[in-house]
Order: structure tokens, then C-alpha cells, then sequence
DNA sequence: GTGTTTGCAAAGTGTTTGCAATTTA
DNA sequence: TAAATTGCAAACACTTTGCAAACAC
């Protein structure tokens, strides 16, 4: 894919998402959907920008990344106390952890099945449901 | 159950699990080991050792809740970046989260089937797999 | 006694917020 | 120019740590 083209592409991304395509927010969504899935957090985010030579301030990157995960272009997941993890992959899926290094691979939502599904209560609604696989050692995720 | 055995058995419960019975322990091993499954924060079961009268300090009672966790009465589970909650069965299963309340309650695994497992990386070991649903209205739970 | 445990206060971590300056449409 | 966005620094919520005093065995 060229560059133009590319370029072309995430900022009509931002511009879909109801966003103002700032020169902030394009730098992140560079980094972010470069065509391989990951699952980065803020702080990774901020030094990818930092290091790249087009800063970003934490507070821009965290605004960034909740704005793209209202916009649907994220999903937000919680692995440990105290992190969160953005993927970009935002359509159904679970996850494998890999505890010793910290790192999440996708797992297709084809492999899982909730067989008997729990009754709930009247009025709730399933929002998602996340499935993490925790593994320790072999950490060979991306 | 009549007081004198069920305080008899919190001591033994603590002590199997290889800790001295400190007051602070058996404080909280009683709130937490009621016969009644729970899904407690730290600050949440500080406030209750307070309102009880018999205080523990927060740096307390978050040491116990790692040890207890370590000992294996307790499982961690994280739901909401930066809260975890423990839950006092540490059996296999999984969770229905209300978001609206932030409460949790227990779903058998029996219900949930994981049909064509993930190939994992050499030398993987699955430590646990979390399932949660998350769920918004109808917010009735425990 | 000796090693364990407690609890305070301080430090740490990841995240959010207030707000003036800047940028976008 | 009006509204949205940025970025700093300060505030936050939750958790961990250092260490001296208290406790259990």
C-alpha cells in the first residue's frame, strides 16, 4: 500500500469516526491501524509517538484512545488491575494472555461456545462477553 | 451453625492455609468466609472491618487478600481497570458483570463450553481462563 | 527470642481533570 | 469566530512499600 493512499485512508478513519482529523490524533491512528491487529496501551502508544519524532502528549493519546474506542474503532480490555489494553480489533473476539510477557494474541470467537447460557435477570442486556485465556510461559505472542 | 464452631473453623482455615491466625485474619477470614459466596474490593471489606469495629488497616487487609489469594481461598479478578475484586469462590468458574452496579455474580462453567481450543505456543500452560458477561440494566445482583 | 505480621505514612502506577492556549471548520 | 482539541500540571483512585513496633510460636 502506498504511503498516499494510506494517509488518505486514515484520515478519512478519524473523519468517519465523527472526529476532526487533528494532526494528533492521525499520528495515532497511524501507529494504531497500520493493518496488523495489536493491543497496545497509552503509555506504549505516547513513547511510539515520542520516539517516532511526532509527539503526543499522554493526556492527547488517553483522549485519543477513549474517542476511538466510542467511535468503535477500539476496544478496550482489562487484564490486569491497572492497565488497560487497546485492541484494534474491535470486532468479536477473546483473548490469550501471556502472563510472563504481558502480551495479548486474538482468538477467534468461532472456537468458543457458550453452550447453556445463564438466565438473567429481566432488563439486562449482554453488553459483551470477554474470555481470557491466561498462559504462562512459551510467551511467543506478537 | 453455632458461633463457637464456626469461629473454630475460620482458625483452622487460616491455619491450613500455612498463616498464623492473627486477629486481623480471622477479622477478615469472617467476613469473607461467611458461607455465603462474595465478591469483595479491598477498600469494601476495610470499610466493613471498620463499621464492625474490629479495624484493620487498608495495607493490612490488602496483604491478607494476597495471601489469602496465594493460599488459594481467594480468586482476583479484574473487571475495571484499576479495581480488582476477590472472590471468595475460588472454584473454576466464571462471571456475569452488572455494569450498572458494579457488582458480580457466579456463573457455572458447566454452561460454558470452549469448543476448538486455541493451539497455544510450546511450553504454554493455561493458568485460568476468565469469562465474563458483561451485562447493563437489570442490575441485580448480590 | 526469633521470625512473622501489622500499620502508618510515603511512594508508586496508571489514569483523569481543569483550564488556558491553540487549532479546526 | 465559535466550538473542538491540545497539553501541561495537578489531582485521582487504587495499590504497594519501607520500616519500626507489636505479635505469634
Amino acid at each position: 500500500m502506498r504511503q498516499a493512499a494510506k494517509s488518505k485512508n486514515i484520515v478519512e478513519l478519524v473523519c468517519d469516526a465523527g472526529l476532526r482529523p487533528t494532526r494528533q490524533r492521525l499520528v495515532l491512528a497511524r501507529l494504531l491501524f497500520n493493518g496488523i491487529d495489536r493491543h497496545v496501551t497509552a503509555e506504549q502508544l505516547h513513547s511510539e509517538s515520542l520516539s517516532q519524532g511526532n509527539s503526543v502528549s499522554l493526556a492527547t493519546v488517553y483522549n485519543t484512545l477513549h474517542k476511538f474506542t466510542a467511535a468503535g474503532l477500539l476496544r478496550e480490555l482489562v487484564v490486569d488491575a491497572g492497565r488497560s489494553y487497546f485492541d484494534t480489533n474491535a470486532s468479536a473476539h477473546h483473548h490469550l494472555y501471556f502472563e510472563d510477557s504481558e502480551k495479548l494474541s486474538d482468538i477467534s470467537s468461532d472456537n468458543v461456545t457458550i453452550s447453556e447460557f445463564p438466565v438473567l435477570p429481566d432488563g439486562a442486556e449482554i453488553t459483551r462477553i470477554d474470555i481470557i485465556i491466561r498462559v504462562k510461559n512459551g510467551d511467543t505472542a506478537r
